[in-house]
Formats: C-alpha cells, structure tokens, sequence
DNA sequence: GCATCTATTTCGTAT
DNA sequence: ATACGAAGTAGATGC
C-alpha cells in the first residue's frame, strides 16, 4: 500500500466525467492497484477513485490510472508533497457480520407466529416463477400466507410480495394471503399494501433475536 | 487528518455487528470525526468504518468511537505501530460531475423524439398523486406517453412507470402509454414491462451527448 | 425532520 | 460471466 499525501487535480472519465481543482488530497494505492482519493471530509466514500483492476502509470508529477473499460483517472501533482511512503500490510484475515436480512429469516422461520400468530411454516424459499417466496406459511384457517422480509419495508417489496401472490394462487395454494414482515414499513408501502389487499408487520429484531434461532415453539 | 498504519483488531456494534480479527491495516481520522478502516485490498469501501459525527476516545493502545446513535467502533491496536501521523488538508473546494440522471432527464427533454420518433415534450416532473413522471409527453396521434427515466432500467422501474400511468388514466389524461427509457433495460424488466402492456427502450448517452441541451429539434 | 431516489453505487450470490 | 437483490448502504433533494 503507497500513502501520499500532496497538492494535486484529479480528472476522472469513464462512465461519467469528473474533475476536482488543486487541493491537498490523501492518495492510497491499494496492492490490487485500486486507487482511492479522499479529502479530509465527506464521510468513508473517496471524492475520486479506480477500482482494481488497473494499472498505474506513474509519470513523476502525473499519474495516468487505466483500467480495461477504458476509465482513465489522471492526478496531476501541482505543489509540494507533503507525504509519500509505501508499507506491507499482509493478507486481511476478513469480516465477520451478523444482523442482516438472511439472519432475520431464519429467526423467523423458527418463529413464524412473531409475523402473525397462529402461523405455521410450511417451506422457506418456496420456488415460484417469479422467484422465491421467503417463507411459505398457513394459518389457523388452513388459509396460504406468502410472507416477504425485508430489513427495510418499502414498496418495491410490496410489488414483490403481489406478485408471489399472484403467481401462488395461479399454482393453486388457494386461498392464500400475503404479509410484508420489515423491521419497519415506511408509509407508502403501508398504504400501498392496503390497496393491494395485503398484510403488512412491524418485527421486533431485539426481541426476536432474544428468543433464539433453535427450537421452534409452536402455539 | 490523521494516518495510521498498525495491527490491529476492530468491533463494530450498531446497526450490526462485525469484527475483524488481528492484522495490518490503515485507520484514517478525519477532521469531521469520521473513521476508515482499510485493507490493502477491496475497492473503495471500508471493512469498518464509522460516520460523523462521532466521538474518539483515544486510550492509547484502544480507540473507542462512538456516536449519538448508539454505535460504537473499537479498534485494539495488537501489535507494533508502522505509522501515526496527524497532516493539515485544509479546504476542498469540491468535485465536478456530469453524466449521471439528472443529465440524461436534461437530454431526453431536448430531444424527446431520442426515445421514440414524433414525441413531443409537454412537462418536466409533471406531479401525480405517486410522484412525478420524468417526462410527460404526446405523440403523433395525440396520444400521452409517461417516459421513466432510469440510468440502468430494473423492475422496480417498470412498476414505478405503471403507477404513474395507472394515475393519468385516473387524472383523465387518455388515451396514455408508459415507456421506460434507460441505458441498458435488464431482462427481466423487458419482460415485466411487456406484462404491464409498457414500453421501453434503450438510449444510446453518447450519442444523445452529442446531440447537446440546447435547441430541442422537432420532426 | 422525514420520505424518496440516485449512485462512477459496491458487494454478494445464484444462475 | 451475467443478472439480480441487499447495503451498517451514503448522499441529495423535496416536502
């Protein structure tokens, strides 16, 4: 990894064209040869960059960064360098991450009556034409319940959830209803739920991860 | 600015958790408070970062980060430190874009026959109960037709153009057709869009560059 | 402040 | 390889 630190422009033109005048920049030159321009604001986003791979030609006081699409990033070191020093930092071990959409399922799938109770699972990933349906429920009543999670409700899922719906009752799992299970439904997709004559719940992740992943209590 | 090179491990505990185990990395510290967690792999994006604003309780051998939210990143420091150095960035003045959208919606209202021959431009953002139709037009027949404007064209495109067009049947704009228009219209959104009785097609964006912003020809 | 939409999205995964 | 959906999405914009 090379860190420098110096005066520069940036110009970058790939899939759009952008420049930033003279400044005082982080450089970083990843060992993949990605390339990360970053001011000293803005959050963890660099104000320019080039993903590997790509080949860096270092002209002394320009660098002309290619890459196989035809992006071209071009720095331009226009005043003193203030910093400039490349390190080994060995292989990255990796990142361990829990708390995603794919963890919410499978607590739910343990726990279907938290959706809505008297909720049995049948099939998780219940295969339609139109893509997997997240959990495949019935209810007290014998009654289908096509069931989307989402972390995020929003109305695209509510699109997605008509849809399995659709396609269900053409299968034939009639009668069979639909339920939209986030985290949280923002409001359009509330309302757009109830045009569209499904069901929409509010999980609570704390409490669910509470009751753990195992055994699946009935009732 | 603050750089440091150094083994470390890093928890991160908020909207999820995850950890990384010892290893070599980067640590940058803005000036807005932000930490970035880098390997000498992976693109842009950190492994672990946390946003500003925030609060960096500096321990000497423990960083705590944390912020109003109640997310909080700990960064161990388990061996020798290679670099920790503090530079001064000052301003930046900011980045220059063009390519994206917004310039695409600004083209296409120019040349509004680029997305299909002898369509005419009556209004920009026209607003509908579900939002606002990019471009709302009339062909040669007199016809409406609702454009969506969308770089890449997916499925939720296709919906979203079905809503606005569901509302001008309703705000009596009829007859009215929807087309999608986008650079690249995937698959399945072809496929749907057929479903949903739209239409769509894909815009050539450096063709339509060259046709520039200014005078919009009619034919 | 909340909701919505874009992004040089990036990133992962299934096809 | 391509397509598709999720992201600790972040960031901008409109209401």
């Amino acid at each position: 990894m090379r860190i420098v630190v110096a005066a520069c422009t940036v110009d970058y033109a790939g899939r759009l064209s952008a420049s930033l005048p003279e400044a005082r920049r982080l450089l970083v030159v990843k060992a993949d040869g990605s390339v990360l321009v970053h001011a000293d604001s803005g959050g963890y986003k660099p104000l320019n960059w080039m993903s590997g791979p790509c080949a860096l030609l270092d002209g002394g006081d320009v660098w002309e960064i290619t890459n196989a699409k035809g992006e071209r990033l071009t720095i331009t070191f226009t005043g003193e360098v203030v910093f400039d020093s490349s390190v080994e930092l060995g292989a990255e071990p990796g990142l361990a991450k829990d708390g995603v959409e794919a963890h919410l399922q499978e607590l739910l799938a343990a726990h279907p009556y938290e959706v809505e109770a008297g909720l049995v699972l049948i099939r998780r990933e219940h295969a339609t034409a139109v893509g997997p349906v997240d959990l495949l429920c019935r209810d007290a009543d014998g009654c289908w319940v096509a069931v989307e999670i989402k972390r995020r409700g929003e109305i695209a899922g509510v699109e997605q959830l008509a849809r399995y719906v659709e396609m269900l009752e053409r299968d034939g799992h009639t009668p069979v209803r639909g339920v939209l299970a986030a985290q949280r439904v923002v409001p359009q997709a509330r309302t757009l739920a109830e045009v569209r004559a499904l069901g929409w719940t509010e999980i609570d992740y704390d409490r669910l991860r509470g009751l753990g992943a195992g055994t699946p209590t009935l009732f």
